[in-house]
DNA sequence: TATTAACATGTTACATTATAACATAACATC
DNA sequence: GATGTTATGTTATAATGTAACATGTTAATA
């Protein structure tokens, strides 16, 4: 039995020890909106996070939210779906390590799994165009174990 | 010496043949929304290829341009990169393949390289998920051969 | 202790991307 | 020439994202 309440205050305190590595404020701000985030077990959209804060501490306009995102993924906090425009909370925020997201079309529910970018065949096309990779969006839409 | 001319007649005739195939019409809007996406050698956004149309020809609105771009999609004639919410013409339509999307952050080159999900490690991770795969966003930024 | 610098947040206004819903046209087939 | 199907047009608006500038907060430091 998955009891999300654990979950949350893993990354929670995961957050701050991530922070206090990288010598940056986990501020009273970032820290509800990655609790928002982790609430949900489905990826939320900036302007979700926008209507949730907005009602559980006071108004807050797009940028706040948008730079607020932008601090959580940059401390690897957070990721970002780009083919769903939304947010979920990192599994393993402590580890430096490539992605995969397995994205549910039916239940919404998106698994990370590491992926240890510089061995797949990936990296094989990347080394063949001499190209030098910075980021890589690795998402699989489908339908998961539960699903089909 | 690259005559990109002779990329987009072939990309052309490839369009046609594909079409007929698989019994689509590809009408004069269509033709002319693929030839504007073939025409630069970067990746266009919606509106710009409505700026675009709405010069060469007549004033379109933003559903004709979306309509456009997702019969090309389905057809297989372009793709949408996530990353930059833009698209390219597809360099091998008339093969059924996932693709490796290289994005150059410099020069804003897209290279699309075949890859044969089936068999990487990606797979190796859906497999273990027990998950469904229907579609892949597999895209990678940094910079190209030419800009690094 | 006033001053400054660095960072975080607030505010206003707007730009960009995307879609819903309904209307019309174009063409084929019966 | 009525009907169905596909393609396109039209209107309006929703959803996503950012620029630019203002203010607050804290913590060194001169």
């Amino acid at each position: 039995m998955h009891d999300h309440q654990v979950c949350i205050n893993h990354a929670m305190q995961m957050a701050k020890s991530v922070c206090k590595r990288n010598k940056q404020e986990l501020t009273p701000l970032r820290q509800a909106v990655l609790k928002l985030i982790w609430n949900s077990h489905q990826p939320v959209t900036a302007y979700q996070i926008l209507a949730d804060l907005s009602k559980k501490r006071k108004m807050v306009a797009p940028p706040t939210v948008y730079r607020t995102l932008e601090f959580l993924e940059k401390n690897g906090l957070i990721h970002k779906i780009e083919s769903l425009k939304a947010f979920i909370g990192c599994s393993h925020p402590d580890q430096n390590h490539g992605s995969v997201f397995l994205i549910c079309r039916k239940c919404n529910y998106v698994q990370e799994e590491l992926d240890m970018h510089g061995q797949s065949n990936i990296d094989k096309i990347v080394n063949k165009n001499i190209f030098l990779p910075q980021s890589y969006v690795i998402e699989v839409i489908g339908f998961c174990k539960s699903c089909h």
